[in-house]
DNA sequence: TGATGAAGTGAATTTTGATTCATTAAGTGA
DNA sequence: TCACTTAATGAATCAAAATTCACTTCATCA
């Protein structure tokens, strides 16, 4: 009597889900939030519009999920930095140019999470982001601080604060696809990446620096 | 034949289209980008929706032109700052201190201006005012690095941009209406925003000092 | 004052996608 | 296989505002 799904077909639902999340982040990626269109989704996914609404509440809540799983990735990834136990100020460089190369690495879906208008529930998510971002920030700012690295002066919530707002302001320039430059093939080459990265995670740390 | 308005005419159009811009304005002191629709701001100027197309060509020229005139005035007074021939460091401060002042005694316009999600186009006019408060903040750093006040290896571009990010970054928290203490009748006192300005001016000038 | 050109009006239309839902297809357990 | 449950479909519906426009009112000038 009671219906019970067998493996097969949970791994299909699965399988489906994630490739709706999958072709949305890829819509993103491509054209950014104008493209972000629930039929366009379904069909990108193979399925039909409807369908979409079987494994999303809204279309709100699938994009705040591909930005969630993007943006989580480089949460871990400045953790990491902040706890590798090298010196405060050699961190927030590595932290900050880090951050700056890998959003490089896919401008376009970088410029669409970080500064591409979008509807206020997407926004209200990049909130959440930025914060979790600024936190690791200051956790780097306060060790810092504390091993005499970094003016004590401060208060580590402010300075980290500015510095996240001062490198993503940075990179919306550089990001953006009104930018002349958007689609040199070699965006840029990394060598040029890599030198804009540094300047930024400079100024950064000079914000706290002795 | 040919109709020539009198002046009384002209007076009356003109004061109607002040009233309009007037409206707007006061509408997104008020609710920010969510009460700025037409039809609120045409009863809110005493006149009918159809009119304010009859002076603005559409809901967005109307709504960029408010941000350009707030905008300005504020790329004036940072410009006033900039020419004032103190030392660029005390300007740099003043300049960032002030600013965040002066946004802070409107905060709801502030953040409707700052940050606050709209609507692509008013979005893409806040870039164009961005931009001209990073010149006016680039053209103090650069005269600070002249006078050997600064830093000389900074790329004074990239290091105005990250100024500019970084204290509007740190307005964010303290205009969100979100903010718990929002609506505080003495929005936290003159006295925490003054200390708040200086802490936020402190660590930006940080950033370039020598 | 009458003829004509502008301005003002606001209900109706348009636009843009998100969301729904009646229907069909597929899966489950006996 | 049958009776029943869940999934999939996509055309139709809905929603929320911006924008239009046929009509009314006001101004100008001979």
């Amino acid at each position: 009597m009671a219906y019970r799904k067998t493996e097969r077909v949970e791994a299909r639902l699965a399988d489906n889900r994630q490739r709706i999340l999958a072709a949305a982040r890829e819509l993103v990626s491509e054209g950014g939030w104008g493209e972000a269109q629930v039929s366009h989704v379904a069909s990108a996914a193979g399925v039909a519009t409807g369908s979409v609404y079987r494994y999303f509440p809204s279309k709100a809540d699938l994009f705040v999920e591909v930005l969630s799983v993007v943006s989580q990735r480089e949460v871990d990834v400045l953790e990491a930095i902040a706890d590798n136990g090298d010196s405060p100020h050699q961190n927030l460089h590595v932290a900050i140019s880090t951050f700056v190369a890998r959003a490089m690495r896919n401008r376009r879906l970088a410029y669409a999470l970080i500064a591409e208008p979008c509807e206020k529930e997407i926004d209200e998510a990049r909130l959440v982001y930025r914060h979790a971002i600024s936190k690791q920030i200051m956790r780097i700012v306060k060790e810092g601080q504390e091993r005499g690295e970094f003016r004590a002066d401060l208060d580590p919530s402010i300075a980290a604060t500015i510095i996240v707002g001062g490198f993503m302001e940075s990179l919306i320039g550089p990001l953006s696809p009104l930018n002349a430059d958007f689609d040199a093939s070699g965006p840029q080459g990394p060598e040029a990446v890599h030198a804009l990265a540094g300047q930024i995670a400079e100024v950064c740390c000079a914000a706290v620096a002795r």
